[in-house]
DNA sequence: TCTGGGGTCCTAGGACCC
DNA sequence: TCTGGGGTCCTAGGACCC
């Protein structure tokens, strides 16, 4: 059996090239790509952090990642956009349908991240080379966004690939190439090598990929566990992952915001923790999925974070089963001390068919009824139709969080 | 440095049972 | 009950990714 031939896609600068191809489309004569640009959070609220960059904001040293405040220190007239996620899912799901033209075998990764099989195209594409080429080229006309495409036998490879130098380029890693293209990196570039490997790992002077490639891997076991394991093959080139295509099993569902003030009070704190579960529970039941577990984490004013969880005695994927369980969770743990950050997480999905209600739950059919009738009148009528009144006059938002409001936008192929 | 929000997976320790 | 060892479940926290 030959060796596979994998695709890694990924959008340069994702979100910055959909803000700034989607601006053009609507007539703005600026291409935020060609200027020192970030999109980022609210400066003035405490949700600010540089998401992506344009080429001349990285050229005054802005990273990813960083404060918004300190980017503008950087750079006085860089431009700041907010965040569109409704826009950038479009623009992920318009790549997606894009590439599946050239293969079912298709993982998307992250909203601008694929994975594709193309092992035996060549009869319909040409050479790996010629066919990333075609793709990158083919993306960047219709969609008006660039991409860098990495080829390799696998995906770990393929990934570190798409990696080298951008924008608009398409690179190959292929086993006998590992030694001049990978090794000489630095380790930090590894998929998988983050903040505290690395420091760690140049404890014991491993500076590079070469490095840790020629490291021994018994070593590394007993020393970093499964992950020193892991992170030395990947230095190897040595991934036996598949591509996973359908819908992969989702794990869990979070929501969770950064506060714009101090929280101090319970009932403020309540109402936050009911607008976060009523978006987590709504996307739990567009996923047709109940939930096991319930999880409640807090960051305190100082940065200290905390969480504490509990199971269900049965799943659920009611709003207010949900709520009520992320109250009880949340009282059990706050020590009073104000917050800056609440968050509702949901784990140990099973499918919702699967699971049989308790007739006797005559409560719980009430509730279920109620998700089902305002789940409807939001997909209709948008998310901001049907509000709970205890968020009317609070200058809270009853709905935390992305979730798809495609009422407001036009679909996709309307605009690129 | 004034520090988001969405995920996944792993590990360690305690409870509980045999 | 001056008391071992092993399995499983649960929870909290931390690592990593984008």
């Amino acid at each position: 059996m030959g060796d596979k031939i994998i695709f890694h896609i990924d959008v340069n600068s994702a979100f910055l090239s959909w803000e700034a191809a989607d601006r053009l489309q609507h007539g703005d004569t600026l291409d935020l790509r060609d200027v020192p640009s970030v999109v980022g959070g609210d400066e003035s609220k405490r949700h600010g952090i540089v998401l992506a960059k344009s080429i001349p904001a990285k050229k005054f040293n802005i990273k990813t990642g960083e404060s918004l405040f300190s980017a503008r220190m950087k750079c006085s007239e860089l431009i700041i956009v907010p965040p569109n996620y409704n826009l950038y899912m479009r623009c992920s799901s318009a790549l997606h349908q894009m590439l599946m033209e050239y293969s079912p075998y298709i993982q998307p990764f992250s909203v601008d991240e694929y994975f594709l099989d193309c092992t035996g195209m060549e009869n319909h594409f040409g050479s790996p080379l010629e066919a990333a080429h075609k793709i990158k080229n083919r993306i960047k006309k219709e969609l008006g966004f660039t991409v860098n495409i990495g080829i390799s036998t696998n995906k770990l490879l393929a990934k570190m690939a798409s990696e080298f130098e951008k924008p608009d380029k398409v690179h190959t890693l292929f086993k006998h190439e590992i030694p001049q293209k990978m090794w000489p990196l630095p380790v930090e570039e590894l998929f998988m090598v983050g903040r505290a490997t690395v420091s760690k790992l140049h404890a014991k002077n491993i500076f590079t990929i070469g490095d840790l490639a020629n490291t021994d891997p018994e070593f590394l076991k007993c020393w970093l566990k499964s992950h020193g394991l892991l992170i030395w093959q990947y230095a190897n080139g040595i991934d036996n992952s598949d591509i996973k295509t359908s819908a992969y099993g989702l794990k869990g569902i979070g929501n969770s915001t950064t506060t714009a003030f101090d929280v101090q009070d319970k009932k403020t704190a309540n109402m936050l923790l009911l607008s976060l579960c009523e978006t987590a529970a709504m996307r739990l039941r567009n996923a047709n999925k109940c939930c096991r577990v319930v999880c409640v984490s807090l960051k305190d004013f100082k940065f200290n974070s905390y969480s504490h969880q509990k199971k269900l005695d049965l799943p659920t994927d009611c709003t207010n089963k949900i709520y009520q369980k992320a109250c009880e969770l949340f009282d059990e743990i706050w020590d009073g001390e104000p917050l800056r950050h609440m968050g509702v997480h949901l784990s140990e999905l099973c499918e919702s068919d699967f699971y049989q209600v308790s007739m006797f739950e005559h409560e719980l059919q009430k509730y279920k009824a109620l998700d089902r009738a305002i789940d409807e009148i939001r997909l209709k009528y948008g998310s901001s139709a049907i509000v709970r009144s205890c968020f009317l006059h609070s200058g809270l938002r009853p709905l935390m969080g992305c979730i798809s409001d495609n009422a407001s936008y036009p679909l996709m192929s309307s605009i690129l």
